[in-house]
RNA sequence: CGGGAUGUAGCUUAGUCCGGUUAAAGUGCGCGUCUGGGGGGCGCGAGAGCGGAGGUUCGAAUCCUCUCAUCCCGACCA
């Protein structure tokens, strides 16, 4: 490999907010400016946008695989849900009732007063339908018809989806009232097998999170207070964003028996006696791309890992005429072609419209992980200009090498992002002994405070009260270790991890 | 649903207190031209009647009333 210099650009992106002067605002100025989302006129709602979306594509893509080599299969279950399902399970009503969008008619008729359109009072639905916040019931309400035996079993589904949970303050990706994810529901003979089935997912979510997203996640149970409504147990991975709040990633839930009790599904043992099966589920959603976001971007805009970059490489000609930029195509094609073959995305932005600087600054926004340029002096000196959106260097490369040099920053780039990750989340992480100490590292530094708990939801309550820091999880991982709470000083066997938390 | 604020060109905003020519600018857009190794320069041009309705007035973006919408802060949340 043959590098001729390096230097680094390190610029403001005009007109952007940085993540120092207001980290929201930076947020929701990135989420536009790079052209992944944008708000929509309806309240709450998004438009994600077709880069933004390539983003989720290559996510799903990835996570399929991972159910499907699990052994899951995907179906499709109803938008709509009738509002007696959702009331048979006790906890879980209560979880979604806050929040539920409710159909309550089927027709639209034209305004007799000339006002447009009016709901016709006359097409009121018998039985109200539910948008669905999570699909549990009517999946239930399905399996029940399908398992008898115990040789139907386990059942193993997933659903690619939309959901909608009326949300109050809605952030483009983070929270919004309508989002995509998937969830997976699962059914199994035996408790073991199906708590081994939400471990399994959770594990799942961990490797997409940290090989493919580049984000650390730690790994933990819920407490009583942030479990899933209806779960017995909710699994969650939990990330660290930049600005030191917690973001929960993904969760997986042991179910119990109780949505085949609400939903009497029942199967027959090898031995002959009737039993509910146990259940689990399973979710991500376009969340991610917020954690994806705020992982690794910077002040001058969206950073990508390379294995979720819908563009890998961006090649970008500087010329002064047509014979020049037709030299430098030559020269380009059978690079992007060989790039190609390695299975990398190539995009080569020979377009006219738009002038070198501003592509260069476009890419970059928009978190490309690598950026060429050939000009007429790399032409002469056959060599290219290779960028590196994560650290802002620039090298000079030969032409002769640059394939096997760019290949390798696929690899390099990803791992540099994971460790840069990992190393903010140590310097966030904290343990502290006192209740003041865990004040003041929530107020001063902020990121993941361990501590002692005693285990009641009352001090959990109270810590989140006077706070408004959560217990994150109870780290699966986290040795045990003796101690006393922090807040009310009984004995405790664990520390748990406490954020503040989007 | 409580507390605060804002609606003017595609976007961001000035003008509103103290009514008065043809509503102003940046950006974006179109054309021309010089350019082209980090959002380029110059020139020309298109684009809004000021969230909506009503009122006061010779005259309303500006004052009054009502209304709608959005944003921010609180309770909820993947």
């Amino acid at each position: 490999m043959c590098t001729f210099a390096a230097q680094f650009w390190v610029g403001m992106a005009k007109g952007f907010t940085s993540r120092k002067e207001d980290y929201s605002k930076w947020y929701n100025e990135l989420v536009v400016k790079a052209d992944l989302a944008e708000t929509s006129d309806v309240r709450g709602c998004m438009v994600i946008k077709p880069y933004g979306y390539a983003i989720w594509e290559k996510m799903q893509a990835q996570l399929d695989k991972m159910f499907k080599e699990t052994g899951h299969v995907n179906a499709y279950f109803p938008l709509f849900i009738p509002k007696s399902y959702l009331s048979k399970e006790a906890n879980h009503v209560e979880g979604f009732a806050k929040e539920c969008a409710v159909v309550t008619h089927y027709r639209l008729k034209n305004d007799p007063n000339g006002g447009g359109v009016i709901v016709d009072p006359d097409a009121k639905l018998e039985e109200e339908l539910i948008v669905r916040p999570t699909s549990e019931t009517i999946i239930w309400n399905t399996y029940k018809k399908w398992i008898q035996s115990y040789r139907d079993l386990p059942l193993l589904i997933n659903q690619w989806a939309n959901v909608v949970r009326w949300e109050m303050r809605t952030r483009l990706f983070l929270r919004t009232s309508e989002f995509l994810w998937q969830e997976g529901h699962t059914a199994h003979s035996t408790k073991e097998e199906a708590i081994a089935e939400a471990e399994q997912m959770l594990h799942v979510y961990g490797k997409f999170a940290e090989e493919w997203m580049a984000m650390p996640v730690l790994k933990g149970v819920k407490t009583e207070n942030e479990r899933f409504a209806g779960a017995l147990d909710t699994y969650c991975i939990e990330a660290l964003m930049q600005d030191g709040k917690a973001l929960q990633a993904g969760t997986s839930h042991f179910l119990g028996q109780n949505f085949a009790k609400a939903f009497d599904v029942k199967f027959a043992t090898k031995e002959g006696t009737e039993e509910f099966v146990w259940a689990t589920s399973w979710g991500v959603s376009t969340r991610l791309m917020g954690g994806l976001i705020m992982t690794h971007s910077d002040d001058n805009g969206l950073v990508l890992p390379p294995k979720l970059a819908p563009i890998q490489v961006a090649i970008i000609p500087i010329y002064k005429n047509e014979e020049q930029l037709s030299a430098i195509t030559n020269k380009i094609l059978p690079l992007k072609a060989e790039l190609e073959k390695l299975g990398i995305c190539v995009k080569y932005d020979d377009r006219d419209t738009q002038k070198p600087g501003w592509k260069f600054n476009e890419y970059e926004f928009k978190g490309v992980p690598v950026r060429l340029a050939m000009g007429p002096r790399d032409l002469e000196n056959e060599s290219v200009e290779v960028a590196r959106r994560d650290t802002l260097s620039k090298e000079i490369v030969s032409l002769s090498n640059v394939v096997a040099y760019v290949e390798n920053l696929m690899e390099e780039i990803q791992t540099n992002l994971y460790n840069r990750a990992i190393e903010h989340r140590s310097t966030h992480t904290t343990t502290v002994d006192t209740y003041e100490d865990f004040k003041k590292v929530l107020d001063q530094k902020g990121g993941f405070v361990l501590a002692h708990w005693d285990g009641t939801s009352e001090t959990e309550n109270r810590i989140k009260d006077e706070t408004k820091a959560t217990i994150r999880c109870i780290p699966l991982e986290g040795k045990n270790e003796s101690g006393t709470c922090v807040y009310s000083g009984k004995p405790s066997s664990k520390r748990v991890v406490f954020a503040r938390a989007y």
